[in-house]
DNA sequence: ACCTGAACACCGTTCAAGT
DNA sequence: ACCTGAACACCGTTCAAGT
């Protein structure tokens, strides 16, 4: 029982320690790079003690999901509706876009973590606080989210930086011949062009959804 | 060159023929069970003689994805475009609900084959003819996507028989505790309670975005 | 031209064994 | 309680060889 009697074993592991550092893997090299092998390497450790503190790599990536929701500005149930779907919003793009492996898992798995209950519970919660009938606010959320996801996902695919993006145009147009996409050819030669504006872009979209959710509460 | 001097060869495999087997296998299965392996053996064939026919795995699966979105009903480009987005966000839905798998590979694979361009090409044609400038009709299809593809991925999800829903329930509301997550607790039993209504709600949430695009498009 | 056998470099995971 | 070595049952893909 005293210090010097604490066993030989490493004891360096944790479940926290684990999911860390899988999420700075995936931030690094992406999920393709992520493996329960290369995991465990830059754990020091063998793949197999990673067993001991995840029950496998299903419920490792549940775990990073949830990490990554845990980082979202959920709304505060009191608050105005609006201002706080669009901080929600803003923010959810924002840490998807620390975290650019991220939105594929949270769109494709289905996992409830207890930072996706809460965020979801204080979601439905402002908005029926609100005034949104519970069927009203489920659809509210998926429309927001559904934008925020979508959304996020091209902005992690597509080049951001002038050279990147003038790079891809001129990569990706030769396979667009005006003959036979003449609409698709004229889009792309003007998003070429275009310089980026991402949260622009972002917060129009999501601004048209926030005006067609009033409208529709208004409405009946 | 008599018809008698036919190599010996089996001659069996054409590409069109490996992509169909691995949507069959993909429909039957999910993308999980495809592999190289297993698709060859559905083809009676060693996996190898596969790289005759495509270059990879991940070229065998954005043709696939072609194929998917080969079978969407496009926009006539002097049509009407509001019935034209409505028909072709539904016609996309049915077909993600026949190829179940491929919602996610469609919203994760920065893929262009000759389908894809054709229906970008359509969709932004229609609309531009319509009055929308391009970047407009861009943001316009997105958000349309975003729509049917978060749609479509939740209908794939969820329990759609009133068994299934029943079961997924009471599996998961133990895990909600009304006295933790108060709004999300009533909502999952609200919800539970409700028959499904699948398209209804679809085309409620598809409305909504039209009624935006058309408010948007007349606003300047 | 098309298909194959053998091999390479990986996976996730189990299980019995060590400490 | 935690970590390990060895093994199992898979992957995608390359390459030289067959016909």
């Amino acid at each position: 029982m005293s210090p010097a009697s604490k066993p030989p074993q490493r004891r360096t592991l944790t479940t926290d320690k684990v999911v860390a550092e899988a999420m700075r893997l995936a931030d690094a090299e992406g999920l393709e790079g992520l493996s329960m092998r290369r995991l465990a390497g830059a754990l020091g450790v063998t793949p197999m003690s990673l067993y001991n503190h995840v029950a496998g790599k299903e419920e490792l990536l549940d775990a990073m999901v949830d990490a990554v929701v845990a980082q979202i500005d959920s709304p505060e149930i009191d608050g105005d509706w609006r201002a706080m779907m669009r901080r929600r919003a803003l923010s959810m793009r924002e840490v998807l876009m620390r975290h650019r492996w991220a939105s594929i898992p949270l769109i494709s798995r289905m996992t409830s973590g207890a930072a996706i209950l809460r965020d979801t519970n204080a979601t439905l919660g402002c908005l029926v606080t609100a005034g949104f009938t519970y069927p009203q606010a489920d659809w509210a959320r998926n429309a927001i989210d559904n934008h925020v996801y979508g959304y996020a996902f091209q902005e992690v695919n597509y080049p951001v930086d002038p050279e990147g993006y003038k790079a891809a145009a001129s990569r990706f147009l030769p396979r667009i011949p005006a003959s036979e996409y003449p609409f698709l050819h004229e889009a792309a030669r003007q998003i070429a062009e275009a310089r980026y504006d991402g949260i622009t872009r972002f917060e129009f979209g999501l601004d048209l959804i926030l005006d067609g959710l009033e409208a529709w509460k208004d409405a009946e």
